[in-house]
DNA sequence: ACAACGTACAACCAGTCGGTTGTATATTTG
DNA sequence: CAAATATACAACCGACTGGTTGTACGTTGT
């Protein structure tokens, strides 16, 4: 469980550290768009972007629906907000150790003001 | 500026990317600890702890404090947070899509049910 | 039927990553 | 001063990344 869970956040953000995957995912977080439809706004090669979108899609940031010959794109706001979950629970984490020092201070009067 | 925050975020989402440097980051986040009691720590050499830590150090995730021959890290809950807005900010994004859906929905009359 | 389109995938390449060992430089301690 | 400790960094290595081109295959439109 944990083992995996580890290789699901390794996914999602090894996929969100690219500028042009995060570009891909904030078009198709705003509509579908086919992979050819996407391709055609970056200075790259089809099989380069198409690399891309499989990417997102093994991290599950986007799933894809057949339609005639193509294939449209969606990203899953889910899966976004399970990576701000994972950064809201390293914050608590960080508010743990300022409890900490809070208690310490209180705890000891010899402290300034 | 847009230029150099994507740089940000691809260093950021880069160094969160590796679950060796999540666990560094969620200690240091809960207190100061010296590189080789963070090197103890990882079944791996101390040179290899040291380079997930200037990774860490070099997205702004943690900064060093000279103390004795020690050097303390301590996790930036800021940079963690500016994370969070960017995965928020996409969210906003797919949130406009919904309320576009929406006024589609309500524009035209002859829609299912 | 056939040409064009949309997609997937394999093979390849230069560069980066995550790890190693070894060496150099401060700092503390005896 | 000398020995031990804490850190930094260079060089190296196998694996993976992000890009390319080429090929194959299903779907559309004439």
């Amino acid at each position: 469980m944990t083992e995996e869970s580890a290789d699901r956040a390794d996914a999602l953000f090894h996929a969100l550290a690219d500028r042009t995957r995060r570009d891909i995912l904030r078009r198709v977080l705003a509509g579908e768009h086919s992979v050819s439809a996407l391709a055609a706004k970056y200075d790259m090669s089809f099989a380069a972007v198409q690399k891309h979108v499989a990417v997102l899609e093994k991290a599950g940031l986007l799933t894809k629906r057949r339609s005639g010959r193509e294939q449209l794109a969606s990203g899953d706001v889910e899966a976004v907000r399970s990576v701000a979950s994972m950064l809201t629970e390293l914050e608590q984490v960080w508010r743990g150790r300022i409890a900490r020092i809070d208690v310490l201070i209180a705890s000891d009067p010899d402290q300034e003001e």
